[in-house]
DNA sequence: TAGGCCATCTGGTCCT
DNA sequence: AGGACCAGATGGCCTA
């Protein structure tokens, strides 16, 4: 991977080639509230999401499809199956389909543009160590390091 | 086939 | 009231 027109600096390369994503410090690992299971990510799997833009951000249809997975429809009103068991939702908002689909679509808009920011961190960080798609918790992780190296290099310097 | 990663849906909460 | 944000759940795709 080209670093952005930069001339590659001998450090910069050591910095490169010396990075473990695998063994990355647990310090730099999420809260509590990280799901299990992401500490250790393989390197092998991207090819297919080359297609990062969402599938329909406006297909109504589709969507319309997959609501039923969780939910009972009526013409007007969502109802959550399985929902009595939230005591403690005190002012529950009902919302009609229209709504929810509406909401659905503003999803997955937020998605999309989230997954384009990580597309434009991918393209910041030197990962030309790896010939795969970086995942985003590799990319996540491999800025944090990045961001550590040339703090440390600009403060030695 | 199991595990990793991701897209999508969903409901709760916060904010305007 | 409604949009933004978040996290859990679910299912699909891919690779080892």
């Amino acid at each position: 991977m080209e670093l952005q027109g930069r001339s590659v600096d001998s450090t910069l390369i050591g910095f490169v080639n010396g990075i473990n994503l695998i063994d990355f410090p647990q310090k730099c690992t999420l809260g509590p509230r990280q799901q299990v299971g992401e500490t250790a990510p393989s390197l092998s799997n991207h090819a297919r999401l080359t297609h990062s833009s969402p599938r329909d951000l406006d297909d109504e249809a589709s969507s319309e499809d997959l609501c039923t997975r969780h939910l009972v429809m009526s013409p007007t009103r969502y109802y959550s199956r399985g929902g009595h068991g939230h005591s403690k939702s005190k002012r529950r908002r009902i919302i009609t389909v229209v709504q929810r689909q509406a909401a659905n679509v503003r999803e997955r808009k937020r998605m999309f543009s989230l997954n384009e920011a990580f597309d434009e961190l991918r393209r910041k960080v030197p990962t030309f160590a790896y010939e795969k798609r970086l995942s985003r918790i590799e990319t996540l992780r491999l800025a944090i390091v990045y961001i550590s190296f040339m703090t440390d290099l600009l403060e030695s310097s």
